[in-house]
RNA sequence: GGCCUCAUCGUCUAACGGCUAGGACACCAGGUUUUCAUCCUGGCAAUCGGAGUUCGAUUCUCCGUGAGGUCACCA
């Protein structure tokens, strides 16, 4: 049994988003799964396409994910190096391999004269062939003209882990680009040649490499290689459900889910289950459970629509069953400015309160924010209110007063507040939305808020009775 | 247009060819929590169409239809 290498293999020209996150995260899987090494390869063959600070960022996504690599351009390994760029001679050797064998050519046409053959074959109705105008083969090769495959139409069937039995005829095969006047390597050439050389037990990728896998197997029987396992997810779809999720639809950048206070446990759970699943009615899945149970066989065929609701009641359900100290790790940075010089027992009362709220960190800085400072009286929150509205100011300062009178004399335990406002409930004669909504709006300024006499207590005597005594002035 | 692939509730999905097509998200309603959220209960909601094989088809075959991908000196 051979060993299992799988890699992630993206060029450096953006961030990391939702679809490459996925590709990734099933390659680590499998090579976890079968104690095997996961590797990274940069794919820069394209000098124009190529974004600064691309590679780095790259790098900083999968390990805020946790998907380490075993081999990478930053880690080194027993095939370095890991950036395409820098094996350019490697790419030199094999397709001299090839030229050798009558398996490559010169390609003398310029890109117009390519182009009026592509123009021709679609005015005539007809699919493309580069192989159809194939010049003299004889031309030596000096590196200023494109190396092309000369191919070997026809028709393969073979076998995808995902997507079952695939097959193709003779004219899905055509002659590709090996080498361009560059001297850089194709997509095409490159990726075979180092998962060749790296020894890469499963090649897995996107959906739209289908169309090509025919003349990848070509190239394998050129070059004399066994073929990889061959891995083909389905694309991710964006939320109207058609097309490839892109920028364009609001794909965001993982790190931006990280920093909006997503869990990883939350995004990694959320993206296997985008078209896997483990046969039973379980949901949320952690790091282990999925390189334990993980199957590319279980891998759906279709395309699956990302839908960010699903991964907030992931994040909400993995933030409600967290214990405080964990709680407190993770919240760390997304208090309000003013929370500044806040205790740690202070905070975590509160986050004790506002933790079956929150579907995601960022929340947090609005939903505690009155714990933390005074907020400005907003006179709408009475006038908007369906009950509150219609009473009168004189009648709303006596409560307010009663109120302020009651707690003046508290302990500000959570029992004794809450006995306090019922006892004020049956002496003003008012039923609680009205008592209980008007004294929320006047200690938080909100409209909703975590429980009444939990947050008065956290609070504390001097913040509530001060608040109340603004709201009266205001009235 | 050629080629390749895909097709179950709005969304993610389950169902050796065999219960009334199951679960989850979302949504709606009720209950608990004196607000919101949580939690509990219930509800709404799907096999793209047509043939064929079969005692029986979501499942297998064919033909349609629809969708996506791809036809680069991008990956």
């Amino acid at each position: 049994m051979t060993t299992v290498r799988t890699r992630f293999a993206p060029s450096p020209t953006g961030y990391l988003h939702v679809g490459g996150v996925r590709t990734a995260l099933f390659a680590w899987l499998i090579a976890r799964q079968n104690h095997g090494q996961f590797i990274l390869r940069l794919e820069d063959t394209d000098q124009q396409r190529e974004f600064k600070g691309a590679k780095e960022h790259l790098i900083k996504s999968l390990q805020a994910l946790g998907l380490d690599y075993d081999e990478g351009p930053d880690k080194g390994g027993p095939f370095a190096p890991y950036i395409q760029s820098e094996r350019l001679e490697i790419y030199q050797q094999w397709a001299q391999k090839l030229i050798q064998n009558g398996r490559a050519y010169v390609d003398p046409y310029s890109t117009s004269e390519v182009q009026a053959f592509r123009q021709q074959a679609s005015l005539a109705k007809k699919p493309f062939l580069f192989r159809e105008h194939r010049p003299d083969l004889g031309a030596a090769w000096d590196g200023t003209k494109p190396l092309r495959f000369k191919s070997d139409p026809k028709a393969y069937s073979w076998h995808d882990a995902v997507m079952g039995d695939l097959s193709s005829k003779p004219e899905a095969i055509d002659d590709f680009i090996l080498i361009k006047s560059d001297g850089f390597p194709t997509y095409n050439f490159a990726h075979i040649v180092d998962d060749a050389e790296m020894q890469i037990s499963h090649v897995m990728r996107g959906q739209e490499f289908l169309p090509s896998t025919p003349n990848y197997l070509n190239l394998y029987e050129a070059l004399g290689l066994d073929r990889p396992i061959l891995a083909t997810l389905p694309h991710i779809l964006g939320p109207d459900g058609k097309k490839k999720l892109s920028k364009r639809d609001g794909a965001k950048d993982v790190l931006e889910y990280l920093e909006l206070g997503y869990l990883v446990e939350s995004l990694i759970s959320f993206i296997a289950t985008l078209g896997w699943n483990d046969g039973t009615t379980q949901e949320i899945f952690s790091r282990e459970e999925l390189v334990e149970k993980f199957s590319l066989k279980r891998v759906g065929k279709a395309g699956a629509q990302f839908d960010e609701r699903r991964l907030n009641w992931i994040n909400g359900n993995l933030i409600r069953s967290m214990d405080i100290h964990k709680l407190y790790q993770s919240a760390e940075n997304y208090w309000p400015e003013s929370a500044r010089g806040a205790t740690e027992s202070y905070k975590k009362a509160i986050l004790v309160l506002v933790q079956d709220r929150l579907k995601y960190f960022s929340e947090l800085s609005d939903l505690t924010a009155f714990f933390f400072e005074d907020l400005p009286v907003k006179p709408e929150l009475i006038a908007q209110h369906k009950q509150l509205s219609s009473l009168d100011h004189v009648l709303l300062k006596q409560l307010l007063s009663s109120t302020k009178a009651s707690l003046q004399e508290s302990d500000f335990s959570v029992e004794d507040i809450t006995k306090r406002l019922n006892d004020l409930l049956s002496a003003t004669k008012q039923k609680p939305v009205v008592l209980f909504s008007l004294i929320r709006i006047a200690t938080t300024q909100s409209p909703a808020s975590p429980g009444l006499a939990e947050s008065l207590s956290v609070l504390g005597r001097a913040k509530v009775l001060d608040r109340i005594q603004q709201q009266i002035d205001s009235l």
